[in-house]
DNA sequence: GGAGAATAATTGGCTTGACCAATATTAATT
DNA sequence: AATTAATATTGGTCAAGCCAATTATTCTCC
């Protein structure tokens, strides 16, 4: 492994090399070297300014692309898409536990409203089967996380809107990640399980009412609660 | 470019390999061949099996890697997180104009609530600048692109929460693509910026009068009237 | 001189093969 | 049996080559 010339950080950067190479592009796009709209220089140009092989280049501009900075253009070139920014998944989020639950919880009751009037019988029959999974997982000891998650998208999804199941499943995912969990010393115990469970089943009864309001709350109130547990369990 | 053996989709599919990868690499995890905390095969023996290069399958594990699918350790192996799921930024958000602006409406109006509130008044001086900074961008036949944005981020940001300000920032500027433009062959045009700016000044008077259901109302109807005109137009 | 077609150059996409760094496994020694 | 050393395996990165797509330049015709 060499480190070149220009710019790289040296050996004592744990990172992998793509990690550092998609930082420095990233400072070129902010110092204002490449603004949005402009074109980088070509792969092999760049790579060599870099002093990094080209397939290390091109694996940095993956990430890149992955996180909506640039756009690659086969036959034409790199073009910058935005100045660079944190990618909505990306690790920035999930900072906050606090932040992330009062955001899932504004998310998920706006989103809830719009599930209930449209949500047939067969889904609440689903959902229904979801909340005796979950007594039976907490039961034998189990941690229902994936039942957890299927209650939680399949109400998403009823709105019917992918762009906001997606959002829902990747809040719950960032709030469900062994990092995450890892990283704050903190997990659910049989007893946040159970109140989840009930709070569960007052979300499914506001459903089964069709009152969108009452699921609102409902849902609302399972959220702010399951951030206090969280946060100061 | 060859296609090789194994379970790859055939030339009608237009991605880049490595999404191709990726998802080939998702299916065998979701389907439970490889659950999570379990090992994937060594690069070598994957990329063979798969029937594509070595770095164009390092290629796909990145960005499986970005998303938390996966652990990659050096000397060790490839190490699965989480069942795959779809990440929040990727191609598939925006991919129906229709659903992203619904989106923005859903989240936009709750959003909207919390930060009514919230908002001092040197925020709602502010919001009133970017409104009469908008005026002059489209009476000299400007895209008042930069402040539209600044109108919809003050506004989010005001309700506290970084993961929600990151979540509208995002939303927004997937629907501003120059990308998302470009493949729709849909732009804003003048008279669509002036309707624009009278919702913008609807907002504004509801935010100035403290009052959050008609700030929700308001943006609720705004962002639903921008999404018309941008499919129909 | 201008328009359109053909050709060349440039650019990204992907492959093959090699060597290095880190870790895991096996073998040898105490 | 425990420890150390050697070997094998795995990911990390590099170099070089060829193919596909786009852009720029040149050529031909009117």
């Amino acid at each position: 492994m060499q480190y070149g010339s220009i710019g790289l950080t040296t050996m004592t950067d744990a990172r992998r090399l793509y990690q550092q190479i998609a930082d420095q592009v990233r400072q070129l796009i902010v110092n204002g070297q490449y603004p949005p709209g402009s074109r980088l220089p070509a792969e092999r140009d760049l790579a060599q300014q870099l002093g990094v092989s080209r397939p290390s280049l091109r694996e940095a501009l993956i990430a890149l692309e992955i996180d909506g900075t640039i756009e690659i253009r086969m036959g034409s070139g790199i073009y910058v898409l935005n100045a660079a920014r944190p990618a909505v998944t990306g690790r920035s989020l999930g900072e906050s536990p606090t932040e992330l639950m009062q955001a899932r919880a504004v998310i998920e009751s706006a989103v809830i409203v719009q599930a209930t009037a449209a949500m047939p019988t067969e889904t609440l029959a689903t959902l229904r089967d979801i909340l005796v999974a979950m007594r039976s997982e907490i039961d034998e000891g189990r941690k229902p996380l994936e039942q957890d998650r299927q209650f939680h998208l399949i109400i998403a999804e009823s709105a019917g809107n992918s762009v906001l199941s997606e959002i829902v499943a990747s809040l719950f995912d960032e709030r469900h990640s062994p990092m995450s969990d890892h990283m704050r010393g903190r997990f659910e115990t049989p007893e946040t399980w159970q109140f989840a469970l009930s709070e569960h089943e007052a979300i499914l009864a506001a459903l089964e009412a069709k009152n969108p309001l009452a699921a609102q709350a409902a849902m609302h109130a399972h959220l702010t609660a399951s951030g206090r547990r969280w946060v100061e369990n």
